[in-house]
DNA sequence: CTGACTGCAAACGTTTTGCACGGTA
DNA sequence: TACCGTGCAAAACGTTTGCAGTCAG
């Protein structure tokens, strides 16, 4: 689905400042807002952060993006996708997609408490192969 | 182990606000800097934010404390512990520590991944039972 | 054409910093 | 006593808001 009908879907309308959003999340699968400034720039150099800001809440807030929040500092988007986990570098930083069964490990956990479990948040700490390497 | 110690341990000397904080957070089991701003100064009125801000960030730093990112907006601090999960009910907020073996998950991922698993991050989106009933 | 969206600037709340004083070890 | 820690005020920072103009549907 383009990210016009995407948009659409959710009642929001198809601005290019919005479109150019969606593509730098596309390219970069998990971005910070400054990576998402600073990219968008380049092709909208006036585009404002508030700009930005109000697009991201507003496109948190009806569900077509995500907040990932981190052991580290900094507050992470991506597009909305269910039922995964992230392998997040604890030396680069960098995140990576996990696909895992989330759901097996909500059911176990589910016969531990007698709360009902709605959702799983995820994430593992990892040495990246990359920084294994320069290492 | 006394605060005290717990304190001379992390290289930290043992005033009387950080002992507050830090009492704060054991009855609390998690606590937000507002919490412990509003506890601790019921016991030291003159105590300053910049003084909580400097000891949270302090005992994070040293091990001490950690941060709790959770899907909702809040920061919450906990005295760390090893090895658990959280539960956190989506209606009230309130947070729950869960005893679950992160280690056991983390051996079952780490077959799915070539990267070196090292820690896991594990929340889970739940209604309490103190929600549930309330309905 | 109309309401939703944008850019700019100003406001706002939170966190950090500089400095002089005070307290722990 | 020496140095770490504190309180206060100001600075810095990230985020939000008001407004007038613009654009998508």
């Amino acid at each position: 689905m383009s990210h016009v009908d995407i948009l659409k879907l959710h009642t929001l309308k198809a601005t290019p400042q919005r479109l150019c959003v969606l593509d730098v999340l596309k390219n970069y699968g998990h971005a910070t807002l400054e990576d998402i400034e600073k990219q968008t720039k380049l092709k909208f150099p006036t585009l404002s952060l508030s700009t930005i800001y109000r697009n991201l809440n507003e496109m948190v807030k009806k569900g077509l993006l995500s907040e990932l929040k981190l052991a580290n500092k900094k507050e992470y988007y991506e597009i909305t996708k269910e039922n995964h986990a992230h392998l997040v570098c604890t030396k680069c930083g960098s995140i990576e997609d996990f696909l895992i069964d989330t759901n097996e490990i909500i059911k176990k956990a589910q016969m531990s408490t007698s709360n009902t479990i709605l959702d799983a948040t995820i994430s593992f700490d990892v040495i990246c192969k990359e920084c294994l390497s320069r290492k």
